[in-house]
DNA sequence: CGCGTTTGACCCGCGC
DNA sequence: GCGCGGGTCAAACGCG
């Protein structure tokens, strides 16, 4: 018989032995010990190290993206059987050295295993204060309930927002989530992310005959059942003053149906930065003060989607290019356009959650920390501004940190300052990247709007709230 | 021929 | 009411 392919055969069973989940087409996270030592190594010192850092990298990998794919350790270790029969004929000394060296290898192999449960560890924490941290908002916002309270019916509408929160912010994952709502105006088919919720249930309050079958729907059916009387004007706006007649409702509506923008500043000679979506320009125009035209596109990944972008060049820096982006892909999106989609949407979300018609607002009286929660890690410079047509996010990546235009901006509008690099294109990517990757989980952005939503609720209860959620955000810096 | 871009016209909100 | 500016539409045009 073929000692190479009794090799082959041996390390397949003390393979399966060892992992008997690798059997299965998918494996799950603490099922991943790669490199355990209680695997019999046949590996000969000529395993060369190249492939295994290969082999690290994509347990690195598998850990950053997915998890609980599997690999082909099988393949593997059949490699290393068959360059095991080639050394079968070596001297005595030639064995001992590799022995030694094989020693050296299984050291390495421990080591790598401690690692790998180190991470698992790592990975369970961070999984473990996300779902303490969304139980403790949830309590805290139910806290806030009082059984006799006469506004009852608007704190189980703030229990509704909440939630939808949770569930629509960021971009559409599924593609038939929802119908477009019929908007008063015809060609405003908004998708149902949360950078139009406030904006659709405003309107659909409106258009109480044009109802839906949908869980939204159901739930703004069911709030205009609990409030008949006018009080659903609290759903859409956090601490409004009391509207006593519709055409006082019907302002309010109007102002926190502006659309939230996030704009984005970065250094790129390209007429159009690259995110991951595609594009199709439907008008240019000459902004006022600007000799460099505004382009208009409008996203074409999806008929109907609502998605749209205003590219321009900086009037003092034409090397700085300006995009704002508005509205939510009703679409799935690319892995590449995900980073851009998920922090313009939470970042708007964040916004319009903190721009209500309110005197008080989280916005208006602390925009840094509204900054702060929600780009805890950006490298760049975020500014948030109340004061424009749109409330607007803008995501300054120039690397200017002592940018003239900033300075003038900054006796306008709160700002958060950090350095960072270049603002190319792919800068701006990675930097976005970052961004979204905080705690590891877009959930945790979720959260930070809900959040959002319960303090701008209750100035009572802002700084309570704000000092923890914040702390909590802090003290979990990724270490990239 | 289909698709994307260009560009003038149009609509709408806002300020005076 | 009027003018201005921003945003959008849609026909014309260009390109592959």
């Amino acid at each position: 018989m073929n000692p190479a392919c009794d090799h082959r055969i041996l390390n397949s069973l003390e393979h399966a032995q060892a992992f008997p989940a690798a059997r299965d087409d998918k494996r799950v996270v603490n099922e991943m010990d790669f490199f355990s030592s209680k695997n019999p190594l046949k590996h000969t010192p000529r395993m060369d190290v190249k492939k295994e850092i290969t082999a690290r990298e994509e347990v690195a990998e598998d850990y950053k993206l997915t998890v609980n794919t599997g690999l082909n350790l099988l393949t593997t270790n059949t490699n290393f059987s068959e360059r095991s029969t080639v050394d079968d004929g070596a001297s005595p000394d030639v064995r001992k050295r590799i022995f030694r060296e094989l020693d050296v290898l299984r050291a390495e192999i421990d080591r790598m295993n401690a690692e790998n449960h180190r991470l698992k560890s790592m990975l369970n924490q961070v999984h473990n204060k996300y779902c303490a941290l969304q139980m403790h908002i949830f309590t805290l916002v139910q806290q806030q309930e009082s059984p006799e309270d006469e506004t009852k019916n608007t704190k189980m509408n703030e229990r509704l927002l909440v939630p939808k929160q949770f569930m629509d912010l960021g971009q559409a994952t599924i593609a038939d989530d929802d119908e477009p709502l019929p908007l008063s105006e015809g060609r405003s088919r908004d998708c149902p992310g949360s950078l139009q919720n406030v904006e659709e249930v405003a309107t659909d309050y409106e258009l109480q005959k044009n109802a839906k079958n949908d869980v939204r729907g159901d739930s703004i059916r069911s709030l205009r059942e609990d409030s008949p009387d006018g009080s659903f004007q609290e759903l859409i706006g956090n601490k409004v003053p009391e509207f006593h007649s519709s055409r006082d409702f019907d302002q309010a509506a109007e102002a926190t149906m502006r659309k939230a923008r996030v704009s984005v500043r970065a250094r790129s000679e390209a007429s159009m930065i690259s995110d991951g979506c595609q594009w199709r320009k439907y008008g240019q125009k000459m902004a006022k003060g600007n000799p460099c035209p505004r382009a208009y596109y409008r996203c074409t990944m999806a008929t109907g989607c609502p998605v749209r972008k205003q590219v321009q060049r900086c009037a003092e820096d034409r090397t700085i290019l300006i995009t704002s982006y508005e509205g939510n892909h009703n679409h799935p999106l690319p892995p590449a356009a995900m980073t851009m989609a998920s922090t313009t949407s939470a970042a708007a979300s964040m916004l319009l959650s903190g721009s209500m018609p309110s005197s008080d607002g989280l916005m208006e009286t602390n925009p840094s920390v509204l900054a702060r929660t929600l780009l805890p890690y950006s490298p760049g410079l975020a500014t948030i501004s109340a004061s424009a047509p749109f409330p607007t996010v803008t995501l300054d990546l120039t690397a200017t940190s002592a940018n003239p235009s900033h300075s003038e901006r900054s006796q306008q509008h709160s700002q958060l300052h950090h350095s960072f690099g270049s603002g190319t294109p792919q800068v701006l990517g990675q930097a976005l990247y970052n961004q979204s990757m905080f705690s590891g989980l877009q959930n945790s952005r979720d959260m930070m709007t809900a959040a959002t939503a319960a303090i701008t609720s209750d100035p009572n209860f802002t700084a309570a709230l704000v000092a923890a959620i914040t702390s909590i955000i802090g003290n979990g810096s990724p270490k990239q």
